[in-house]
DNA sequence: AGCCCCTCTTGATCCAAGTCAATGTGACAA
DNA sequence: TTGTCACATTGACTTGGATCAAGAGGGGCT
């Protein structure tokens, strides 16, 4: 999701001159949906979680933004979601204006921002697969791999990977329950498909990749 | 979703020289997921289903495409899902490649395409709430709303809307099966929420529209 | 006409996941 | 130390929607 990898050196100085060092502790807010979008946001450290509200208080978690992933590129006049800060959290803030601006001088960028919209894109429609058409099973066994394959991106290949959402989050994300999501990580980690390590739940080992590739 | 009003008439006719008008009949396939997207699809008439299979046949509907929809706007190698024609169907059809030297040509075209990309990646997030906050009456309601919305763009208000599509493709788009679907069609229509048409089903009066609205 | 096939409906039964409730556990504050 | 609070786990039970099964049209075919 990383578009850094993506821009030339030069691109990425100048959008460096144009950013400010942004800080947020953990629970806090970066932005709120429907509010006006006033920047764009690339992760630095920490990770956020992106969600919708519904009048009666249902949540549904959209995604998780990591480190190096992009916030505001749709560059629409409101945001869609919210976002708040899981952990401690690092970003280069750019205002909108900005970033516009380097857009029109850069066509290159555009394609770029485009290509990046439609990945996303494409991504949602996995994410509709998993919430239409899996078991409650299978929508962890493939949430698990999905944010094992972005933190090997971020930090390399690991078998330890950090879990810093709740299981509540986990859930609203999934279309699942707390209690749900909490019995079947405990019956993967019997079955000895992951290992959830005594820290306080939020770090997991997965030895057999394929237990869970089984989709 | 019609980009069509969003272009100047010079752009219009700039892409209507590279167009090649398209026809096929109802179930007939326009493209398959995972093949390489060789053309981009503005659809003049009819409406297509678009959905991803999995291995063991389960099937996920991520969205219908109506009159003035595009299709293959994203520009990836592959195509992320197949398409299908419900009802005959004719399109223009671009290739992609004199589409990518259009956007060469016309850097505002671009700026479109990736609002319309972005404004398409909020209403798959929205979909996301859907299939996963939402009962299997408020999906019905809330697709039976949608559809409204998009036949009015295309054809103007109207109580009575078309389903081109069948109970078993609006399921596989809901999360839900197709006695389920049949099931709460007949008891809107019990509770005259919703009129069914005697045509063959595939017609529908809305006429109490706030009674489908209590989302 | 008669036949096949596809879609839709409706009923009876089942089960995966939700709900409700109790308990555990670490972090932090007073 | 004790209390509070947020998160996680676990068990008992309930239920919304799935599954299974049986018709009912309707359209196109020969």
């Amino acid at each position: 999701m990383s578009v850094c990898a993506a821009l030339d050196p030069d691109e990425l100085s100048a959008l460096n001159r144009l950013a400010h060092t942004f800080c947020v502790n953990a629970k806090q807010t970066l932005f709120e949906q429907d509010e006006p979008a006033g920047n764009v946001y690339n992760i630095t450290s920490g990770s956020v979680r992106l969600y919708k509200l519904l009048p009666d208080g249902r949540r549904q978690v959209v995604g998780f933004a990591l480190p190096g992933d992009f916030l505001g590129l749709s560059m629409a006049e409101k945001n869609a979601f919210s976002a708040d800060a899981l952990t401690s959290v690092t970003a280069c803030q750019f205002s909108r204006q900005d970033f516009s601006d380097m857009i029109d001088k850069t066509p290159h960028l555009l394609r770029r921002l485009h290509s990046l919209a439609s990945h996303e894109l494409s991504l949602a429609q996995d994410q509709m697969v998993i919430l239409g058409r899996r078991t409650a099973e299978e929508k962890i066994a493939s949430f698990l791999m999905g944010l094992r394959k972005r933190w090997a991106k971020v930090s390399g290949a690991s078998v330890t990977i950090p879990l810093p959402m709740t299981r509540q989050d986990i859930g609203d994300f999934l279309g699942l329950t707390v209690e749900t999501v909490s019995r079947l990580m405990t019956r993967l980690a019997r079955e000895k498909a992951i290992v959830i390590v005594p820290d306080g739940v939020r770090l997991l080992d997965i030895p057999r990749l394929e237990r869970l590739a089984e989709t």
